[in-house]
DNA sequence: TTGAAAGCGCTACCAA
DNA sequence: TTGGTAGCGCTTTCAA
């Protein structure tokens, strides 16, 4: 079927080791032969066999990512980063989606390991640090992205959460809001930290939350968490004291909480500001325009993808290092309450 | 570093055979000895190198898949029902983004066939058949997604696009418009077909389309069309006569003819009725909610998913069969200038 | 500048 | 029920 080394090798009446030379541009071959065997491999579209290759080198030129959601555009936006970035240098990507799910996330990740790939990235839906001594023990390295845990020494690359909540929540802030409500997300890092960063800027006031302003987005069956928001949002407008802004976690929880406000009957942004996170490409054409802080996915893909490929090529385990995006606040109508704010920050 | 079959089999004093006859619980093996063997195996968090054993067996347990755009929501959906109907047998997937690149499809392709994945999915950019002689000279089984080449015989799933433009514009004459304009797409079997049923639904009503009421979406930079429909709805608001009702390509595009519509000072739908295709997820939360014809990218997805491993597993080439998704309407209210219109049809 | 030999980790085949 | 042998297509090493 495909053409091997061999077959050229037999063609062409010299030996395999010496078309494998020209293959891999090897210095020490003759000009013609060299011009020989590349007409060769031109004439039968020769691929070399990668399978092989990998047995021998111990390298398969492939990286694996696995995401909790394929279909949220962040994760989206990251993987098709990635994707670039690694073709341009030679690699390949195998991609997984955990569905959230930290069982499946582990399963996924057996599975990159059985195939060898020369770096995993994940975005991962663990609670605890458990299930990367696995990863460990095979000495595959990893990096993490977008969701980190705190203490455990690994490489990352993310957005700083805690600028992700103090942009948003500041934001709000000036735009006169006093009583701003959160939506917060599951208990990974990424909620953590905007959590914190929310609670900074109000304390950077001398503010607080006010009592049921913080909700935590529900976690079941939807992901990307519209219906949660939705929910949250109603919670949050039955509350004591009405929330007069409101930051989501992410811009589909955002999404559900402005239908909930519309239906209410409340205006966005006169009576309640909102903003999301993540900045998702539609949000211009939303029925009311969101405002949300950008977490620069693509440099977040990017960083990544050539964090990954320079430890893929010198196969040497770099020290595990950290890199932090930074955030970028766009302003819509969704909380624009003065003419003049600038559309970024 | 990983644990191989030799390590297992020396620590047991048995042959490295019989461990791999566990690993693929070939049944004779005595009890006693798989019992042994597992034991030691999740000691030592045994991983097959599936490089090795693709380089025997000829296989890889690996699906190869070729979008246009892994941002495009559409092909994201595709990419995960694949991935996920995958991982259930056990295969993973190699996902590539050619851009809507002719030239760098062929490359990912060429990747692809040097991973010696066991069948390639493509939804492809090419405007000719000649690009798959490659991978017909492997003999690796390949499917084409979404878009196909007429009078060529290959493995076909994707929506039935005729349908889809019959679908739309029928669902507009319903609404009463009579000057329906069609913002086609590129050159592809998809745009083709829905210019197709776009004319025949009113060709039985007797209509043709007025002069200037078919406009093409630009290809250039901006693939998934937003500023391409803005351009196009722009054009078509100085056409002769003003339509009343406009059937776009895709979603994006919509989005775009939509804002450039609202711009003009018109209504959606009063003064120009707007019907999309592929139902994004975020339809029901744009400024006007977004009529759209449902592509099923789920089923799409399955299907493909489907036949690639039924195709991988026998070995054997099955002769190529096209699978059709039946498209659906879903009516918001971009579209619905009668209350009583029903959302689905 | 070229090539013979060995071996990567696994499975297929057949003999014990 | 178990295992020896051969070999998948390639690269590495070292000798010619």
């Amino acid at each position: 079927m495909a053409a091997r080394l061999k077959d050229i090798a037999d063609d062409l009446g010299i030996s395999v080791v010496t078309v494998s030379k020209v293959l891999r541009n090897h210095p020490d071959i003759g000009e013609e032969t060299r011009k020989r065997v590349q007409k060769r491999m031109r004439e039968l579209n020769y691929q070399p066999n990668l399978a092989a290759r990998s047995l021998v080198t111990g390298r398969t030129w492939t990286l694996g990512l696995v995401v909790p959601d394929l279909l949220h555009p962040f994760f989206a936006d990251i993987a098709k980063a990635i994707s670039v970035e690694a073709r341009k240098q030679g690699y390949s990507l195998l991609i997984s989606s955990s569905d959230e799910d930290p069982d499946l996330e582990i399963q996924e990740i057996r599975q990159l390991l059985a195939r060898r790939v020369d770096v995993i990235l994940v975005a991962s839906a663990q609670s605890s640090v458990e299930g990367f001594r696995m990863i460990e023990e095979q000495k595959t390295p990893y990096i993490l992205i977008d969701r980190r845990f705190v203490g455990h020494n690994a490489s990352f690359v993310g957005v700083d959460d805690e600028a992700v909540g103090m942009l948003a929540t500041s934001h709000l802030l000036e735009q006169q809001c006093r009583r701003i409500a959160h939506i917060r997300g599951p208990n990974v890092s990424t909620a953590i930290g905007r959590l914190e960063g929310y609670k900074r800027a109000l304390a950077s006031h001398k503010l607080t939350p006010l009592p049921g302003h913080v909700v935590s987005l529900g976690t079941s069956g939807d992901h990307r968490g519209e219906k949660g928001g939705y929910e949250a949002a109603r919670q949050l407008l039955g509350a004591e004291t009405r929330p007069d802004g409101l930051f989501c976690f992410n811009d589909p929880s955002a999404l559900g909480a402005m239908r909930a406000i519309l239906e209410a009957g409340l205006r966005i942004p006169e009576d309640v500001a909102v903003v999301g996170c993540g900045n998702l490409s539609y949000s211009d054409f939303l029925r009311v325009p969101l405002s949300s802080v950008d977490q620069g996915s693509e440099s977040i893909g990017k960083y990544a993808a050539d964090l990954a490929l320079r430890i893929a090529r010198k196969k040497a385990k770099a020290k595990p290092r950290a890199e932090f995006i930074s955030p970028r606040m766009v302003v819509r109508a969704s909380s624009r309450r003065f003419p003049e704010t600038p559309s970024n920050s």
